[in-house]
This record gives structure tokens, sequence and C-alpha cells, in this order.
RNA sequence: GCGAAAAUAGCUCAGUUGGUAGAGCAUAACCUUGCCAAGGUUAGGGUCGCGGGUUCGAGUCCCGUUUUUCGCUCCA
């Protein structure tokens, strides 16, 4: 099967068994938003639980925090947001290739110095050892003529950026003759400006209201919290914060299903450390990242990292925790050493001391911040596309199983009489109000037991407790496997601590330690 | 945003040169049966994505629009 036919199966399987659905579908849908169905929310809520226990509970020194979306505008001004999300872009009409309109000006200034940089060496060849470079690049008449045309684009191109003048931009690129490096043509359109974040006012709009964003990310609520916890938690560097929540981002192509939506949810932990301690702290937490992911059993080869070579102007090592989906390896998280730019940065906005002081060191510093950063609605499709299989059956029908882990799954167990009739139904209603406490349980008397079990199949219910006549005589049902369909006959009275013991999330936090 | 393709029942899809909307599976009820998608009877469910236009008449032809998928850029 190809693999973009699994994709597809799999965006079915999830409308069709309640995982996900497209937003607002009765108004033809709304574009790159999604809704969780009854199914997808235990799923994702037991993500979040996994890794929120794995962060909390498996790290004395990692607390949590749950900040509002709502922040002070300036934040987003510190954290670089304001200027980084907001791009003046062009299209070449010829090529239909979308540029950067500040890069293709930065490009165009670099070939100018190139030319000047020739120049200078072919005067440098002919000339030897008597050559005077700031003589020359002075005095030749050539050389002057293109230190003369890049200082003249170079200040009408810092000016329009300082005023933001986007016709400026464009007229730049049409003044200097820059073509499309792909079809050679100037034919151009306007320059646009896409503002990535969602913006709204706070206040009544008659007087004075204030336009604040919808968070692009959910690291500047744990940055600006970091003196508060710091000092009422009574935390020492090395520590870390951790916060699941919604962000934001009006993204111009926002495609493959929830991989890439408009509102989507990030769980994230600032770690803080000792400036020149970062790089080992990185080292340990790429290391115990990734086998959080590993431990769901997915498969060790559907990971992989992917180490930055290019990094953020704010960033000293950065890696990505790949996962193969159907559609290629794509990042599911990101590991950044962030230096102490962001504490830095809101430093500077606020006017506020944001330091440390480290009584074993007795100095105070800016801490350092490793960054663990990880989409749950990426880590939910990654958990989908490695879960999602169709199997052959030795009767030569077919089945589409989930095979989710049991710790993570919507439905625990599924109580099913194997009749109506004789009083099983009765029993059956009786084990499922012994058990419901503690697992999500599906009770169905509906079609034959073997429709019954392909139902729990698709949403990867990992048990199904089958009551039969043998039931009433002894207290014994059958515990049917999901993944391997075999079956074993346990006392009634034992349900409660097999079952526990196989569905607690705890199984999954003692495979990342070992 | 630009280009290409698609949109008919919950799902997968038919629907002839334009002439009253179809199938399989699924869903619900009842009967029969009972360990891996059984059989029978019956029922519900679609103004054919939406809005215009051409036509006596549009699921079908034309225009616009929305959504999805695939390329181009960025990212969790």
């Amino acid at each position: 099967m190809a693999q973009e036919d699994v994709f597809k199966k799999i965006i079915s399987h999830c409308k069709e068994y309640g995982f996900v659905f497209p937003s607002s579908e009765i108004y033809d849908g709304l574009g790159a938003v999604y809704d969780y169905g009854q199914c997808g929310v235990e799923l994702k809520n037991n993500i979040k639980r996994y890794w929120w226990d794995a962060m909390t509970l498996l790290n004395e020194n990692v607390v949590g925090i749950d900040s509002a979306i709502f922040m002070h505008p300036t934040i987003w001004k510190a954290s670089g947001h304001v200027d980084a999300f907001n791009d003046p872009l062009i299209d070449n009409k010829d090529s239909k290739k979308r540029y950067r309109a500040d890069v293709l000006i930065e490009e165009h200034l670099a070939g100018i110095d190139d030319k000047i940089a020739r120049e200078v060496e072919k005067a440098s060849r002919r000339f030897g050892a008597s050559f005077d470079e700031e003589q020359f690049r002075t005095t030749n008449p050539r050389v002057m003529e293109y230190q003369a045309k890049r200082d003249e684009v170079h200040s009408r191109f810092a000016k329009a950026l300082n005023d933001n003048n986007l016709e400026e931009l464009r007229q730049i690129i049409i003044d200097t003759e820059i073509v499309c490096p792909v079809s050679g043509t100037r034919n151009w359109t306007e320059v646009r400006q896409f503002n990535l974040m969602f913006s709204t006012e706070m206040g009544s709009t008659a007087d004075g209201s204030t336009r604040i964003y919808l968070r692009p990310e959910t690291a500047q609520g744990i940055f600006v919290n970091f003196l508060n916890v710091q000092k009422s938690g009574r935390m020492k560097v090395p520590f870390g914060i951790a916060q699941i929540g919604k962000a934001f981002r009006n993204e111009i192509v926002a495609r493959q299903f929830i991989f890439r939506m408009r509102e989507f949810e990030q769980m994230e932990m600032q770690f803080f450390v000792r400036p020149g301690e970062e790089i080992e702290w990185f080292r340990k937490w790429k290391d115990a990242r990734l086998r959080w992911h590993k431990a769901m059993g997915l498969g060790d080869a559907k990971y992989r990292y992917h180490d930055h070579d290019k990094l953020a102007h704010y960033a000293n090592a950065a890696t990505d925790i790949e996962f193969e989906m159907p559609f290629g390896f794509k990042e599911v998280e990101g590991i950044h050493s962030r230096t102490d730019f962001d504490l830095s940065q809101h430093e500077k906005y606020s006017g506020k001391k944001i330091q440390y002081f480290d009584t074993e060191l007795g100095q105070s510093y800016t801490p350092y911040v490793i960054e663990t950063s990880i989409g749950v609605d990426r880590v939910f499709l990654s958990i989908l596309s490695g879960a999602y299989s169709e199997e052959q059956l030795e009767n030569g029908e077919s089945r589409v199983v989930l095979k989710l882990p049991a710790e993570l799954a919507p439905v625990k167990l599924a109580v099913l009489p194997l009749v109506k009739k004789d009083g099983l139904a009765e029993k059956a209603e009786e084990i499922m109000n012994m058990l419901r406490f503690d697992f999500r349980c599906r009770y169905d008397e509906k079609d034959s037991i073997g429709k019954r079990y392909r139902r729990q199949d698709a949403i990867g219910t990992p048990y199904c407790i089958t009551v039969d006549h043998e039931t009433l005589q002894n207290d014994t049902v059958t515990i049917r496997h999901r993944d391997s369909m075999a079956q074993e006959r346990v006392p009634v009275t034992e349900l409660n601590s097999i079952i526990s013991e196989k569905v607690n999330i705890k199984n999954l936090l003692k495979k990342i330690i070992n």
C-alpha cells in the first residue's frame, strides 16, 4: 500500500471512529482547524498526562504552570515574534515562486560585495606585495562606483525596513533590477506583509483598547513567570518549568491534516541551568526526550534526530526529533539550547532584574535555557501513524486495528456478553459496574461477537472481556488481547488487578528510566 | 498566497450525448444464531460542497466561491 494511501486511510479512520473531525464541518469547514472527537480527546488527554508525569514526576526539579493565552503585547516584541513573524513577501508571477523581499535585497547587496571583492583580488594579484587595499578601494573608479551604488541601496533598504514601507521595498527590487532566480524575469507582485500572529482587541473598543495577540508559542508564559516560580517554589538552578497549552499561528499554508494547524497544542519545558553547563544539559534532555518517544513502542526505527546546522540567532545548539509519518520523516519535537536570550530580553524590555543568585557559586547570573518543545497534535498523529494497521487473518478476512499503547488507548476494555439471553447480559453489566470506576469501559451486546471484537480493534481497545456460559458457573471470563487476538480465562475477581497493571501510564514512565 | 486535481448517504464509490437520486458496507428495530466483520425482514439517512449563469429542464455545461489533497516557504 502506497504511503499516501495510508495517510488518507488514517484521516478517514479518524473521522469514522470519532478521533478527529474537520472544524465547523456543517458550514463547509474552517481551514486547517480540527476538532477532537470522543475517542480523540481521550487519546490526547492520555498523551498529555504521559508527558506531564514524565516531566513532573520523574524530575523532582521540574514543576508545572498554566499561563494565560493572553499576554502583555510587549512580550512579543521582547521575544522577537513581532519582527520575526512579519516577513515582507513578494511573488514572481512567472515562476510562481515566493520570496522574502528583504532577503532578495540582502542577496543583491551581497552580490555587489562579491563584485568588489573580485576587483580587489584581481588588483592584488596584479600589484603583488606593494598592493594597498585601502587606497585601491577609495581610488579605483569601478570599485567606487560599486560602492556608491551599494551604499545608496543599503540606506534606502534600511530606511524602508525601519519605516515598514512595503512599496519602497518593491521599488528597490525594481530599481536594482533584481530578477527571479528561477524564471529570470522581473515580473513581481506587490510586497505583502504576513503577520503570523492572530490579534484581537482587549478593553472597550470605544476608547483606548489595546491590541493583544493570541500566543504563537507557550514558552514566553514560562519565561515571564521565571521569577515567580523560582521564588515561590524556592527552586534552585538547575530546574525546569513545564506547561501544556494552546498556541496559534496564522500559517500561510497549513496542511497535512493535524500536522500543521492554525490552532495547536504544545507541551513545553524550559530548563534553567548555569551558564557554561548548557551543552551538557542539552545532551541529557535530547537523550531523555527520545527515550520518552521510544517508550511508546511504535518502533525505534521510526525516530531519528535532525541536528540543526543553521541555528536561530538565540540558540547555540538545536535538534529535532523526527518521526516517520506516512508523508516522510517530520519534526515532532524540538530541543533547543536558547542561551540567556529570552530572560535577557525580558529583563531589557520589562526593566526588571531577572537573575538568579547561586549560593554555591556566590554570584548571580542570568540562567541559560534548554527548551524541549513538542506538539501534542503531532504526537497524536505519530501514534496513529504507527498504530494503524490492516491485517490479513487466517480465515482470509482482514481487519483494521489500531495498535495503540494500552496505556494511552482511549478505551481500556470492553465488556461483551457472548449472547444477550441466559442472564449473560446481566452478569456483564455487573462486571461493568465493578470496573467502571477504574477504567474507561465500553459495553456492547449488539451483533455477533466477532463483529464486536472488530469494532474495538478499530478504536484500539486493548482488552475485551467476554462473558459466556462458563462465567455463570465458575465466575471466570476470558480476556481477549487486541494484537494477538489470543484469549485467556481468568477469575472475575482478578480482572481489576490484571488490567490495571497493563494500562497504567507508569509502565511507560518506568521504560523511560530503564 | 500561486499552480494542479478533487468534492454525490456516516464510509467507499457508480450515475450514459443534460431528462424524477443509486449500490455495497455502516446505522436503528425485530427474528434466528452464538468466540473473531453470520442470515432474514423492515426502517431512517442526500435540496449531489455553496452561490450565480446557460437551458423548457443541470449531479452532468459555464463562471465565482469554500474545503481538501499534491508541489513552492516556514515551523510544534
